[in-house]
DNA sequence: CCATGATCTTGAACGAGTCAAGAAGAGGGG
DNA sequence: CCCCTCTTCTTGACTCGTTCAAGATCATGG
């Protein structure tokens, strides 16, 4: 259970300042993984009864550069938001659907993080997305 | 050199018709790696004079479904295509400027293919993008 | 409890991409 | 070689996720 008490904690933890809009999109993401916007608007709102989609944006802008939550945005999908942070791993996306699950990766702690030409590029992280079909649209 | 010709084989071979603003979103897709749409507009209009951005959308999505251009979309960047399709290669993203940069995985030729756990999921293409900073905003 | 600066509300705006209807053009059949 | 048909392109409007801006509200340190 994530409670109110834990989810002020973990934005104190941060030096962000403990509002009803951060608890309840906090709480949001946290029972919503990999929801996107709107889901956690509309969740937001079930739990205060009023707040603006700027102020969800603005909070999990806050949230995400915190380090609180993580953004993910595959290709042709509109932004989405999980709690699951600061480990390694990664995600299927379902092509036909768009469903997203998490997967620890198979190669090690660190995948591929090693390129084997950089460019001359600093890398500080590799992100990987595994492309398929989920289990419900290979069944239609 | 991408003569006119072989842009045109390469056309036939997917079985599309070949046509003017095609020859030119090509062209430009091969000449400006990574590109993003509006700089293929511009290159398209450079060659034909005049070409409406809906035919670029257009020809760019049917070539991407034909397999003759890839399109890659990194978090928070806009829509991208380059011609190096068929192998099985990566990119470096510059997180302040948006540069990208073609990284043979060093893990083999299917790197990370292989999922810890994958929910049920069909896997098909692992798609790695190696977050970190270029050389230009190092020096910066 | 107050002051101050961060955060939220309201409402407008932006921009990449899509939709729709009709004109133009590619390519096979006559 | 030309015409017909179906695809593709043009034009112009529009959608939707996200951001900008100005003023009101509220959390936190003193």
């Amino acid at each position: 259970m994530t409670t109110n008490e834990h989810l002020a904690g973990l934005l104190r933890g941060v030096e962000l300042r403990v509002t009803q809009p951060r608890l309840a999109v906090l709480a949001a993401v946290h029972e919503l993984p990999h929801a996107d916007t709107d889901a956690i608007l509309d969740a937001s709102r079930a739990r205060l009864g009023q707040v603006s989609h700027q102020a969800v944006y603005d909070v999990l802008r806050a949230l995400t550069a915190a380090g609180l939550v993580r953004r993910i945005q595959p290709s042709g999908s509109v932004a989405r938001y999980e709690s699951r942070v600061g480990d390694n791993h990664h995600h299927v996306v379902c092509r036909s659907c768009g469903a997203i699950a998490d997967v620890d990766c198979a190669v090690g702690e660190i995948p591929c993080l090693t390129a084997s030409e950089d460019h001359g590029f600093t890398i500080d992280e590799a992100e990987v997305v595994y492309w398929g079909t989920c289990p419900d649209c290979k069944a239609s």
